[in-house]
DNA sequence: AAACCTGTCAACCGCCTGGCT
DNA sequence: GAGCCAGGCGGTTGACAGGTT
């Protein structure tokens, strides 16, 4: 009964990731772009099941990837799109440059609920709160009890309830907690130099992350290599093709490192080897693929690289130019739909008549058929 | 020092969707 | 239109690390 494996069981590797597969996938979606993940293990010789490939790279290993602590306004953002659409984190994640669903999902999961939780029992019972915290689902149960006016008149307090919100929100980001500036837009945070940003807020590229992995690899490497010496042959001749980057130190007094692409591993060992140091390092990468730090501080996160990714790398860049074309992509779906939500937002402050109207003609959507989500869509 | 508890997150599982034949 | 398949998505699990008893 049920559906069969997307893979054959038999002979597939589960569990983490290691290094040198990490290495195999990369090398393979540099060469042949993402997607027909179906080939990947055949054509790779990775003991891994296509979706789990798949996986591997959006969720880990596909360049622009931020990880590490969520921003204040990060976190807000979560929050108040959760409330519109519900768990549906994969869109959430279409507003939050650089995040992965799975990261969000985790971070719901892991800090928000229970804040929220924390929240409703300091607050006692709050009427919002089912809808912060109901699913789609759990709102359209209750939803089914109540007439359609209702559900829409309803529906439209939980839009108006949620943008007021999220309005509140994104004004936080511009108050003095920030720092700066001009009221930037929220995706701008993500382009803006490390010195502006949160020190709190680690950074990493998937060439960190590969690089960091390449490092523990190295670290047990004695094991690993003496058992497989065919995957470093294997690995050896993927160097050339694998464009990380390498790294010359051209002032280390400076802290500054920049990286060139296409040189090998080797360099790259030696990149992370700086990370001995007390020092620091936040590291971008420039739109010719270069690797340079962006601030040195004096902080003790030894080993910590903040890194401030940008979404073209050129190293991963297929040679049927798949990739870029779908970080390109990837930039405009993230930071179209944000910037028109946040226009959208603000144009709400000062026009609530209008926004009535608005609201309206999303109840009105609403009550042609379109679901909540895909009303959000529409900003 | 050891056992236990808790939090985090990478990865897996199974269902759903859309494209293709 | 039906069936198949690959990819996408959300829920869940389990390994691991760090903290507490």
């Amino acid at each position: 009964m049920g559906r069969p494996p997307c893979c054959e069981k038999t002979g597939v590797k589960k569990g983490p990731w290691t290094p040198e597969e990490d290495i195999i996938l990369v090398s393979y979606i540099q060469e042949h772009g993402p997607g027909n993940w179906r080939n990947i293990p055949t054509n790779t010789g990775l003991l891994r099941c296509s979706k789990s490939c798949r996986l591997r790279w959006t969720n880990y290993l596909r360049p622009g990837i931020k990880r590490g602590n969520f921003t204040e306004h990060e976190e807000k953002m979560i929050i108040h799109l959760q409330a519109l659409l519900g768990n549906r984190w994969a869109a959430i994640a279409s507003y939050l440059p650089q995040r992965t669903d799975n990261d969000i999902k985790n971070y719901w999961n892991t800090h928000l609920k229970k804040k929220l939780n924390n929240n409703k029992k300091v607050e006692g019972h709050d009427d919002n709160q089912d809808h912060q915290e109901g699913t789609s689902a759990s709102s359209s149960s209750s939803q089914s009890k109540i007439s359609k006016g209702q559900w829409e008149r309803r529906l439209q307090t939980d839009i108006h309830t949620a943008k007021q919100a999220l309005c509140d929100a994104l004004s936080l980001d511009t108050t003095p907690n920030n720092n700066n500036n001009n009221n930037p837009p929220p995706h701008d945070q993500d382009q803006q130099p490390s010195s502006v940003q949160t020190s709190t807020t680690t950074y990493a590229s998937s060439a960190e992350n590969i690089a960091k992995l390449l490092q523990n690899w190295m670290k047990n490497s004695p094991k690993s290599t003496s058992s497989s010496s065919s995957k470093i042959t294997q690995m050896s001749s993927l160097n050339n093709n694998l464009s990380i980057g390498a790294v010359s130190s051209s002032s280390p007094s400076e802290g500054t490192v920049n990286v060139t692409p296409g040189q090998g591993l080797d360099s790259l060992f030696s990149f992370n080897s700086s990370n001995n140091s007390d020092v620091s390092q936040s590291v971008s990468v420039d739109e010719g693929g270069n690797f340079s730090t962006l601030e040195n501080n004096n902080n003790n996160n030894a080993g910590i690289f903040q890194v401030e990714s940008k979404p073209n790398l050129p190293d991963f860049k297929p040679k049927n130019g798949n990739f870029q074309e779908e970080s390109k992509q990837n930039m405009e779906t993230q930071q179209v739909p944000l910037t028109m939500l946040e226009k959208w937002l603000l144009d709400d402050a000062n026009a609530q008549a209008e926004q009535e109207d608005q609201l309206m003609g999303i109840g009105m959507g609403m009550g042609m058929g379109m679901t909540l989500a895909e009303t959000a869509d529409l900003f």
